[in-house]
DNA sequence: CCCATTCTGTGGAACGTTCCACAGTGCACC
DNA sequence: GGTGCACTGTGGAACGTTCCACAGAATGGG
């Protein structure tokens, strides 16, 4: 069970452990024979270099952290495969821990992570308030994703939502829609410029007088309330555009459960694209964002801090692209 | 940005190291006075200890590795959420890797783990052979999950596969089915036990003469593929069992593009009980893992080792439950 | 043939904790 | 009033690496 260490290596090779060391980590400035020798040893031995006592010494541990708001949300699971991907391109591995969407739990699984001494801090659709994360960022480096900040000391990489959002409205008007209704998920991570985007493109499109939005958020339960609340209310608007792809899952159920038509009666425009969406009897709707780039992007960000000393704050913004499926349609023509 | 020892805060605080390393550990034993010194020299100076350090000297990480062959499916992440709760109850943390569906990966995966010196690992889906895990459990204890194994060094956890595709064979002959499909994925994790379970079933319920399993796999893609081929043959059956619910969706895909009705014609029952299985459009009869339930007990299994020191193997089986949702019901009656 | 340089290899300090043996102080008890 | 014990606190060793200054041997140029 106890694991062989460096000096047992050193020992049965017949070599000092800093040149064990030296063959671990730049063979090819030993020679031939002393190399040979200290595989071999090693290998007999079974020795596996001791991460700890390393990251002790170098005073880094080439570990980033992932803090993932909910490991159920497809949409960072995609994120966290880029992330994943692109830290061991570039020799750091990441580690990933649940926020349990509660930021008492985030926290303290940053301060976890902290501890641990990571190199840098990923947090994937973060529900702490930026001040917070702020103060982290003064110990390591701390990219956010999917959220957008003027943080002069955090970075940030994030789909552009508020072009996301005017995609969609874009493509409802393009069918021929006036009548429509957004849903919004109030301050949650990426929200406000949703709607904002929304109101921007109604306006542009004069529709300022449609302009509505009904308080949601971005969960099916809370998608499928708020439509509830738009049915029963006394005028049906033709199209609606959903904080997200749960949202609009929920605003879907409480359609199809009054016996709407979608999209003969209703479209409806989700955001995201997780893969369920592509399912063939969903078929939303809905804005997509480059997932695996979003990590990707993060962890270059983490890593200029890291190994280029960049010491100002980046915030990249990378485009959606609209998805169009089977839940968006012209609106019905004439009084119904 | 270089972050304080346990030196500066003794300095600060007028004395030991010791001393503040016991306040850190054991508050009780210092007499009030110290005590409040060091806490306060502590928060002043934003003193956060590193747990690398402390790794180190106690031979122990109190982290748990966990390597999880496919972020994305949500079956899994239930499964780590069930961990991380777990671990964090009895003071440890897990730290999540991926696997990429890739036997390599996954051992490398492994192998930085352990060079991070994890003190448990737990093996979600693992797609490598038991005889290369059983290596690594010499090292560390190794928890299998949703994989049956009677390895004699390793634990393993997983629910009753042959069970749950009893409950799916009975579910289904109690409602009138006799021509029963099986779409079989292989030997993958679990997918064995799937199929020799239903077979009993059959034969328990005299329908040996209508055993007939179709090969497919654990995928969407796979289910279409089993499915259209089962379409095509010329004696369509009444029911099928999907080996899971990824499969039991492109199974379903297929039933729906080729105009046929479910339940009215064929009746589909997968295996897992995905979130999006519950979908009302979805609605999958299906069985269902208690998921969060396998994490938490692959972490007891892992402490049991690690805490109290457990030496031979255990194998737990939970028993499975059938969710009857909209994709069953009888067969139709006579003649089509 | 001597000196400078390159090539190999070595020993010790350092990283930031924990843990252990031990020291001093004060108090109760006989 | 001495003995023993509980209570607080201390200093040093240890954990397994990396890194640095340096040493000795081999090589090459003049």
């Amino acid at each position: 069970m106890k694991q062989p260490t460096i000096l047992d290596v050193a020992e049965k090779a017949g070599v000092s452990k800093s040149l064990v060391s030296l063959v671990m980590r730049e063979p090819e400035r030993v020679s031939e024979a002393s190399r040979a020798a200290v595989l071999e040893a090693a290998e007999a031995l079974g020795y596996r270099p001791n991460a700890v006592a390393r990251s002790l010494v170098q005073q880094r541990t080439r570990v980033i952290g992932v803090v993932v708001s909910d490991l159920h949300n497809p949409f960072f699971a995609d994120v966290a495969d880029g992330i994943e991907e692109a830290a061991f391109r570039r020799g750091y591995r990441a580690m990933i821990s649940s926020g349990f969407l509660d930021p008492k739990r985030e926290r303290g699984a940053i301060e976890t992570l902290l501890e641990l001494r990571v190199d840098g801090l990923i947090m994937l659709g973060s529900m702490m308030k930026v001040a917070n994360i702020e103060r982290v960022g003064a110990t390591v480096p701390v990219v956010l994703v999917g959220r957008h900040t003027r943080s002069k000391s955090l970075d940030s990489v994030g789909a552009d939502d508020s072009a996301g959002a005017r995609e969609a409205v874009d493509h409802l008007v393009a069918l021929g829609h006036a009548r429509i209704v957004h849903i919004h998920a109030g301050t949650a991570s990426g929200a406000p410029r949703r709607r904002s985007g929304y109101e921007k493109a109604m306006k542009r499109h004069g529709l300022a007088e449609h302009i509505r939005s009904v308080k949601g958020n971005f969960t099916e339960s809370g998608g499928r309330a708020a439509m509830n609340k738009i049915i029963e209310s006394d005028d049906l608007p033709t199209a609606v555009f959903a904080p997200n792809d749960f949202a609009a899952l929920g605003a879907m159920e409480a359609i199809d459960e009054a016996g709407l038509d979608i999209p003969g009666q209703i479209s409806l425009v989700g955001y995201d694209d997780l893969t369920l969406s592509g399912l063939p009897r969903i078929s939303l709707t809905t804005v997509g964002q480059p997932r695996e780039d979003l990590g990707r992007e993060a962890v270059h960000l983490a890593l200029e801090r890291l190994d280029e000393g960049r010491r100002t704050a980046r915030h990249v913004v990378v485009p959606p692209n609209l998805v169009v499926r089977s839940t968006t349609g012209p609106p019905r023509v004439g009084p119904s």
